[in-house]
DNA sequence: AAAATAATCCAAAGCGCTTTGGATGCAAAG
DNA sequence: CTTTGCATCCAAAGCGCTTTGGATTATTTT
């Protein structure tokens, strides 16, 4: 204590006006010497915000699949929150309970909003979250919901039916799709815009060369595998990630045949650190959106809605750029038929 | 209200033996029926806990990346957080800011312990953590620091030890070592188990067939390569991670070698749920140990010392087990001088 | 010089819990 | 019939902040 009251400490220290510069100096060099920081539970009790933004990941027993962006999206989302002086809460929790933990939350106050992750066709938890009144946004959208929500996504199917099209223009006629989940949305879109871009040059969808899966690599090996060894095998593929890609191309080369003249991949690239598609050339050519932008742009929504400063629900569309890297090449002369 | 008191009902949902049964089913069924959950904030006021660990994950800039280790081990300790009904509290930061965010940690009164990802050699986080006297457990250890703290690791020296003793077994004598980043303790400890395996086998140490660097999928396919390149190629590659093993892979397919005939690799395999060695034939010859079981052993360590269950420090050393796939096979004849 | 205004600061209430230190009633013991 | 002990319950304080509604002093204005 420096002779000062309780108030007037809290308002040197939040930036009030009704306190002198000099006092204010006084206190805030104080509480730098003291290393004193207002405690965060009591601050919130005090005013009722947790300033905690919460992350729900559901765990899919006995697979447990953590989901490869979601470690480049938070470190996108963190920097917004370090700024704003939020904190980030996670809760790892199995599907079956995951409703459960959406109610816990709000009704403990622990957090002022969730971040959706992963949107399913037909997502409940969009309802649930509208029920409680939990402010939320989503990382990406819910196909079949038609309550208005904040969202942020990429345009999957505009992607996928450009990089389709990409592939027709070098004269590919069979083009095998590894997809991701389709239960979840951005895979059901993706495999519309491949369907579109097919139909509008007259190419029938041959299910037999379309698969679906969590997408790991040895999924797009398997994936490959099985559609090069058909009868009437695909010159091209369209994957939904790029693990999924490094396994495809492993199921090329265990053939012999040359990626990117015998058979061409086009890639979704979230542009993952770890998984950095090339340095200058890039490997594969793909469809791209960094997932650490979508995670700074969506949490910075959140805060937004949070604090107040816009009203209503927001809706970003990313377009995905198309990158062409050394995966695509002219569809060999053999399959001219 | 049904007519109590506030202590009852806090007695009531809390389990103190003052309270007849016949209340507390009241209490608790009046509880769910207008799901009523203690305020966090409030609680963490009264009794002073925060009932949070904190994870504070450095990036560095511009690489920003994110280790991919990381969504399995918070899966795994995610677990034990929901059944002890602790909140975990994630902190993405700019490593030149990390102290300032520990500290704050500390006097903000954030969280109740953290839990110390990828210690470095000498990490100086360890001295600052028992300065500012918060709880905290190490994942991995740091050479250097002789002060007794909490951790959990793999015997990383003995496993790389014995992968190299695998290899020499085999007929190698010329194994390349494609290492993480060796400011790193854990890789630094590879890196003298896989010495230690060459010495006792009187092969001498080349530091030209020795990289380190961050473990991505590029770094595997340009160290392998270079290496390959060289006018005395290695017949067999030990690799640190199996993101850069895909890479080293690449880089042997791409030269028309046979892996685990021409050339073998070794990788340590953290079984990450997004790349999984294969399903029941391991692709790759490993040493393996599961960063998700490490992620539960050591929040449980960290839940029970701020608890107080236990006093003083703990220390687990799991052994990586070595697990024979297809990687691995005979040196080649050519290569018996 | 008195009155009005502005600039600073403060006392006390309140946020939603836990916990201390009784109070009350009833059965068993003297 | 009084005392002791036990089982239940409660009133009130306190956790560390913010915020409301003044109080006090200094500065202008008339």
């Amino acid at each position: 204590m420096l002779g000062l009251s309780q108030t007037t400490v809290s308002r040197a220290l939040n930036g009030f006006p009704e306190v002198s510069d000099s006092t204010r100096q006084k206190v805030q060099a104080a509480a730098l010497q003291h290393n004193y920081s207002p405690n965060t539970r009591a601050k919130g009790l005090a005013t009722g915000r947790a300033n905690a933004i919460g992350h729900v990941i559901p765990i899919n027993r006995p697979h447990e699949m953590v989901n490869p962006i979601f470690g480049d999206f938070i470190s996108g989302a963190g920097e917004i929150y370090s700024a704003n002086n939020f904190e980030m809460i996670l809760s790892v929790v199995e599907e079956a309970n995951e409703e459960t933990v959406y109610r816990a939350l709000k009704s403990r106050g622990t957090v002022d909003g969730v971040l959706l992750h992963g949107p399913k066709m037909n997502d409940g938890r969009i309802a649930l979250l509208h029920e409680i009144e939990l402010p939320f946004v989503v990382h990406g959208r819910a196909s079949g919901i038609t309550t208005d929500y904040s969202w942020l996504d990429v345009n999957n199917t505009r992607a996928f039916q450009r990089a389709t099209e990409f592939l027709i223009d070098l004269g590919h006629r069979r083009i095998g799709l590894v997809n991701g989940l389709e239960t979840m949305d951005f895979a059901h879109r993706r495999r519309r815009g491949y369907e579109a871009g097919l139909t509008s040059n007259d190419i029938e969808i041959d299910p037999s060369i379309m698969q679906s899966s969590d997408m790991t690599e040895s999924y797009g090996y398997a994936a490959a595998s099985e559609m090069l060894e058909s009868a009437h095998a695909p010159t091209a593929f369209l994957v939904s990630s790029i693990i999924s890609a490094l396994g495809v191309r492993r199921a090329i080369e265990e053939r012999a045949l040359v990626l990117g003249k015998d058979v061409s991949v086009v890639t979704h690239d979230d542009t993952l650190s770890y998984l950095a598609n090339g340095a200058d050339v890039p490997i594969f050519t793909a469809t791209r959106s960094s997932v650490r932008d979508a995670g700074r742009a969506l949490s910075q929504m959140l805060i937004s809605q949070i604090k107040g400063d816009i009203k209503g629900t927001q809706h970003i569309l990313l377009e995905a750029e198309l990158t062409v890297g050394r995966s695509t090449g002219p569809a060999p002369a053999s399959s001219n038929s």
